[in-house]
DNA sequence: ACCAAGCTTATGCATCTGCATATACTTCTC
DNA sequence: GAGAAGTATATGCAGATGCATAAGCTTGGT
């Protein structure tokens, strides 16, 4: 039923997702040229102390390990970011954010905080 | 940073949406055949008083216009949902529950319910 | 009544995603 | 130390999605 607790916070879940999504994916486009993926994925590399490797990304931003790969094949191709190959354990591979990846995160970071700000904060809140 | 609340609760609306999306398409798809926006068109049309408009479900279910006229597209191939012109404004396209649709959502809803309570509840609230 | 503008759905296309699998490396067992 | 089993990343492929646009219908101005 729709007065079922749980299925009000599920659908208060997807509707939030849905505007969040929709209204960063288009914003950080026009304005950055990156996708919600991609700006999570530089999000963590300035955060991390050091670089992460791809599994560890993959679990960070809820990604496949495919997708995972690929996403950081685009921002490597841009230069956002550098692959390294791991030494301890050369299947491994490290993410290492560049310095124009730095600067792009810190340029587009702004406008994710303003896009999240207008449609999360206000919402009612989930369970 | 990562202190911020809004990009906490973001955060967390990210998890907690991976987290039952995924659990969902797995569940849904191996025991009923159908994918979480298949799922929710059927749901609305069940809940709908009459049928509902191509539009109207693509704003209930989050999903753009032409994705949803695939989404339907699908279900009335399966033979879940039929589609019929709307008389008042014949560009319009009315979707309506077919009774072996109607059986599939029963019969897939406490699969839904299950695992909306194993993902949801319990979970940190959101903002 | 006609024509322009607008609305509703359908479709071509590019992109992103996940699953299954391939490849390369590591670890465990013997 | 050789082989089996397991792990990490890359890739082929199919499917879902959004954007731009096409096609058909309606509405409003004249």
């Amino acid at each position: 039923m729709s007065d079922d607790p749980t299925v009000q916070a599920w659908r208060r879940l997807l509707a939030q997702h849905a505007a969040a999504t929709c209204a960063l994916d288009r914003e950080l486009g026009d304005l950055h040229g990156l996708s919600v993926s991609e700006f999570e994925v530089l999000e963590r590399l300035v955060e991390a102390p050091e670089k992460l490797r791809i599994q560890e990304l993959a679990s960070e931003i809820h990604l496949s390990q495919s997708a995972t790969t690929r996403v950081v094949a685009r921002l490597e191709k841009d230069g956002l970011l550098c692959r390294t190959m791991c030494d301890m354990d050369r299947r491994g591979v490290y993410a290492c954010i560049s310095d124009d990846g730095r600067a792009r995160y810190a340029e587009a970071r702004p406008t994710q905080r303003r896009v999240l700000g207008e449609q999360l904060d206000g919402a009612p809140a989930a369970v």
